[in-house]
DNA sequence: AACCCGGGGAC
DNA sequence: GTCCCAGGGTT
């Protein structure tokens, strides 16, 4: 049976040093040097955060510095225009982010005197914010030893401990997380942890198939987000747009169109009015 | 658990 | 064409 969710060999102290080591030699060897590992601001790590999730490093890359330019605090951001950020955002996909962070930003302003919260559980109470980056922005910004997992995390631990397994379950995954966790250095450890995972990707057969919670995303060709991020595209550049204006500029189905434009309306991308839809 | 959300680079 | 990326939210 294949089925086992248990690592195949419960590691021993000797065992974690040396994974640690071999997780920490190779980060001194080919570590990434990225703008967000440069500081501790809460702020620069949370966007960074937000903006990583499911996206790849080098089209953060591209989008990071100017963001950060433009909107270089909580205030600033959260006292900017939808269209503004969102224009910023243009290309990282996922654009309910870009909300999310402006409500975060809001939220932080509003009822935590404009500093980020340090608690894992609290950050969880934000939008956008889950356990995986709750636990980065924790270990990256303040030092705490937060146990989490994503998809580089996930990689090395299934390929180092679960080999010949398969349906590996992040609960399995996680009590590994802990013990293997450098707690005087959560934030350099979780670097190089990542770092690793990226050099597994390119090395082996990603191991993340053996995970319990894989799963290939639908085609994005001819989908609805291929839709909406044609709408949201539209609004950014000109405001005011009729629905049969954007059914022109767009050649979809008038149907698709006005279920989109409900639901871009219910997720507080746009308004509608005197029969033309803007951003918010 | 299953599905939705973007966009693009690597292959 | 396929895969998948420093995930989160809703149903």
């Amino acid at each position: 049976m294949s089925g086992q969710e248990k690592p195949s060999k419960e590691p021993t102290a000797a065992t974690v040093r040396k994974f640690q080591k071999e997780i920490y030699s190779h980060y001194r060897e080919h570590g990434r040097i990225l703008p967000w590992r440069r500081t501790y601001d809460p702020y620069c790590v949370l966007v960074s955060e937000i903006m990583l999730q499911q996206t790849q490093v080098k089209r953060v890359l591209e989008k990071y510095g100017n963001f950060i330019t433009q909107f270089p605090d909580f205030a600033s951001l959260a006292k900017a225009p939808l269209q503004i950020i969102l224009s910023k955002w243009q290309g990282l996909g996922y654009n309910r982010r870009a909300i999310a962070l402006k409500n975060i930003a809001q939220k932080v302003v509003n009822e935590f005197n404009g500093t980020l919260p340090t608690s894992v559980e609290t950050l969880m109470t934000f939008p956008g914010i889950g356990k995986a980056t709750a636990g980065a922005v924790a270990a990256f910004a303040y030092h705490q030893p937060t146990v989490f997992i994503e998809t580089n995390i996930r990689r090395v631990y299934i390929h180092q401990f679960f080999q010949d397994k398969e349906n590996i379950t992040d609960s399995a995954i996680l009590p590994l997380v802990e013990k293997t966790l450098d707690i005087s250095n959560p934030r350099e450890w979780y670097y190089a942890l990542m770092d690793y995972g990226v050099m597994i990707k390119e090395k082996y057969e990603n191991p993340n198939k053996r995970s319990a919670h894989y799963s290939k995303q639908s085609p994005f060709e001819g989908s609805n987000r291929q839709i909406r991020g044609m709408i949201l595209r539209l609004l950014i550049h000109e405001s005011g747009l009729s629905k049969s204006k954007i059914i022109q500029k767009t050649h979809k189905d008038e149907k698709k169109i006005e279920t989109i434009l409900v639901q871009l309306i219910n997720e507080g991308f746009i308004k509608k009015r005197r029969g033309t839809f803007s951003l918010t």
